[in-house]
DNA sequence: ATAATATGACCGTTAAAATAGTCACATAAC
DNA sequence: GTTATGTGACTATTTTAACGGTCATATTAT
């Protein structure tokens, strides 16, 4: 009994996306599932998973596996990811260091 | 005691980069981290382990989460996710539907 | 100042992921 | 044709993630 747990199309989508791609790269270099999961230090079961794009794995596999087969994560920059990395640290420094949510001072309908 | 694996530089800043993404993202919001985990319907201490980056989380809890505070997974397409990820399934069915290993004929030398 | 709450970190329990292994079948090499 | 190997699917077991809860501290609002 796996639990029963809601996602967004999005998300779901963006999951399958980087599985087909895994796939993708993996057949292009001509690796079958199990030399691949061997690379990877993982079974060949989870590599399945991985490439159907399923929510329940590890982001560390995935991106791990992702890697070893030539697809870019976050393609679009020319930046290193460290340095995007402390860039969006950055930012979230010149942001409130706490969120307090309003209080509702008020208790009033009703 | 946590199976101690080992992750490429690279996969160990994209997900650390995806985490930065959500609470920055989380942040803009005015969102706590208690609000956004309500919202996304897992516990305070999974959203904290998803901000931090932590490769031991599931990619379906991440994507969902990076969803709901508004960060861009492939931002680069103007395509549909799912048009994208019917271009893929089409190129691989242009690939053999297996991959054979070249056995090795000859013992070669030595 | 005080009160309220956000954050970071931890712990024990429970649910689920990852594993090794197997099997039938498909495909490619011979 | 035969043989060898890739793939998809499943099962039982072990490992681990996700959970709820708590605590100390930091930050914001009053």
């Amino acid at each position: 009994m796996t639990k029963q747990r809601i996602y967004s199309k999005y998300a779901l989508e963006a999951a399958t996306l980087l599985g087909e791609q895994v796939k993708l790269g993996r057949k292009q270099r001509k690796w079958s599932e199990k030399n691949l999961a061997e690379r990877a230090g993982i079974s060949r079961a989870t590599l399945q998973k991985i490439e159907k794009g399923e929510m329940n794995c590890a982001i560390g596999l995935f991106f791990e596996v992702a890697m070893l087969v030539g697809v870019n994560l976050f393609e679009q920059e020319k930046l290193s990811l460290s340095r995007h990395i402390e860039q969006t640290k950055d930012k979230i420094a010149l942001l409130p260091k706490r969120i307090k949510v309003k209080t509702k001072t008020v208790q009033d309908d009703f």
